[in-house]
DNA sequence: AGCATTCCTGACTAATTTAGTCAAGTATGA
DNA sequence: TCATACTTGACTAAATTAGTCAGGAATGCT
């Protein structure tokens, strides 16, 4: 049960992105130095993150990525699922419920795990870029 | 951000082993067909959740495992870390917070990922193996 | 026009982790 | 003594992770 780089990468330049980006796009090179994170690797997060409409571009020179949405308005679930870091803790779901304590039809352990999955879910869906950037976090 | 199969596995088993058992110690095999789980590597699993102390072995005919304590008192976060499946949301963390935005010393993003590992376990600390034997999940 | 800058894309890969299998024991009760 | 069942360690195939790398395309500045 760990959060992997990508999901957390994503989150992190997002957040540099809300907090430094004044208006103007910041390019790819500029985020990754300040986070120290593999420039490349960002760019390939980035494009994901572009093409599910997240982040926008501008091309050429003085150009870079801005956040397509106000930060108080992109939520951290979001970011991970577009990113492809999505919350899975159940395995046995929607149609047929095999390979459970087959004791009443539903099993047990289901229950289990699709309340911890809520209760993260619940967690950074209620979290916006701009509460971290502002350090409002419980 | 993903439960595998030896936290869920384990999970599984020890319900199993506390819904089934009547005092009397289960062999593997028969938790493992019950709940389709491959034997072998639910041997493997059962010798470090025994290390661990959570579980009690009875070798030889009519032998088996049983909980080493009640399931009352057994948490799913303990099942978790003592399987090998902790919760990572951090990276940077204790001593040095490199990595991080550095704005004012400790980074924005930690605040979050702590947050939401906190979050994961207080919600699996507060359900024992009898809480999900007798669905009480909220 | 030409050049530096920056995004954009796809292919590739090394290393790690996961999810097991398999074989050879050892202890116990009937 | 024999079947049952735990016990251990070594091994491995496949998937995932965490990237690198090379090349192309758009844009603004001089």
């Amino acid at each position: 049960m760990k959060l992997g780089t990508k999901g957390r990468y994503a989150v992190m330049a997002l957040v540099d992105l809300a907090y430094y980006s004044k208006g103007k796009p910041l390019a790819v090179t500029e985020i990754a130095q300040r986070q120290s994170l593999p420039a490349s690797y960002l760019e390939q997060l980035f494009a994901t993150l572009r093409h599910k409409g997240l982040i926008a571009s501008t091309r050429g020179h003085q150009g870079g990525y801005s956040l397509a949405r106000e930060a108080e308005t992109i939520r951290i679930s979001e970011i991970l699922e577009a990113i492809g870091e999505p919350i899975e803790t159940t395995r046995c779901s929607k149609t047929s419920d095999t390979g459970c304590v087959g004791t009443k039809g539903t099993c047990l352990t289901h229950a289990l795990w699709a309340g911890l999955g809520q209760q993260m879910h619940q967690y950074l869906n209620g979290i916006s870029l701009a509460d971290v950037c502002e350090r409002r976090l419980t």
